[in-house]
DNA sequence: ACTCGTCCTGTACGACTGCCCTAGTTGGAT
DNA sequence: ATCCAACTAGGGCAGTCGTACAGGACGAGT
């Protein structure tokens, strides 16, 4: 029982969503104004104003909707991973594929960002990130790593450096060999040392 | 031969780039505006075009003055540091020092941000960690770390990712046990391995 | 045929934006 | 006393901002 109208209502809605996600990289945050919003996503300026009750609000949306995104994805990617090394290689290669001054990455710094000038988004940001660190946390904790929690925060925590260095065109040699020592002492290899 | 009216313009200048360095951790880059700055600074908005060529310009000085400062007492404290372990302890101190909520830390994100968008700022941004990646690598380098440059790079990573996730409210919580493995195959210890 | 709910348009308001220009004001040098 | 340079105040221009609100379009239910 969904009216054509309603359907195409939602389509606007959506494509304002997807616009906002495209604009605060390119413009940053604050610099996302209602009329390039309307204009990028081919509506006029007072339906942002209908679809949604403020433009702080569009803009909260938008970004949590696409970190979901991206750290479910990432996810999805550990599940068919086999070994912490393999794992190190993994989120390497996801930093590999976000060059750090792509959409993608930025709109997660940007967010952060805001979310320190908005409480309802820091708020909401901070449970996707807890979420994806608990997750990542038990994976390393059932592949054997030591201190799972700890070593899936500074994980986690290196790779949004290393991408945040990324977008000033520095490039770490190779990481991987020097992140590989985060998982250095798992059991089987410290027990080669306690011998 | 300076006259007391340049002394006291100079004085300006400088309140003003303090007022800026204040203004963008606090409403973002994009949203520092000269009327704005210039009532921090307790001064009429139109000195702002006098001193400076253009708001953007007086954005980046103010940013990169901070973050050179910054660098420079990182790179002091390191100099009083003995061990590659002490080391990871003053890194730490320094990120349990900034809250990631504090003006230093989003100065130093929001310069980031602003980079991918001005290229000027990006080169001398970029010229900036560069240099200090390089000195914490010849650091790391001479207290026997394998790998030095790409060591520094993570780490330096790691603690800035460690900052922005320290914004969130997502506290580590005993990341230096985690971080100290980057540098547990220092030479003493892989030969402690490989005896 | 008529109402209703939903979606959208056009217009408007007051506030804010970066930047510019003119007219001082000050205090040392000549 | 005159000049000069550095500095500051005030006003204004042309534009953008977020938001509100009145009205039009249009298909579904009765």
């Amino acid at each position: 029982m969904v009216s054509p109208a309603a359907e195409r209502g939602r389509a606007v809605r959506e494509r304002l969503l997807h616009a906002a996600a495209e604009l605060i990289p390119e413009r940053g945050w604050t610099a996302v104004s209602t009329r390039i919003l309307a204009e990028r996503a081919g509506v006029t300026p007072s339906v942002v104003h209908y679809h949604f009750p403020s433009l702080p609000s569009l803009l909260n949306e938008a970004a949590t909707g696409e970190m979901r995104k991206m750290l479910a994805g990432l996810n999805e990617l550990l599940e068919t991973t086999r070994s912490p090394g393999d794992a190190i290689e993994t989120m390497l290669a996801s930093v590999e594929q976000y060059t750090g001054a792509d959409a993608a990455s930025l709109l997660f710094v940007e967010a952060y960002l805001a979310s320190t000038r908005d409480d309802a988004l820091r708020e909401r940001i901070a449970e996707l990130v807890a979420e994806f660190r608990q997750r990542f946390g038990g994976w390393l904790e059932r592949h054997g790593v030591p201190a799972p929690l700890e070593t899936a925060a500074v994980l986690a925590a290196c790779v949004d450096g290393l991408l945040l260095h990324r977008g000033l065109g520095l490039q770490a040699n190779d990481p991987s060999a020097v992140l590989r020592r985060l998982l250095s002492t798992a059991p089987e290899e410290e027990r080669q040392c306690e011998q």
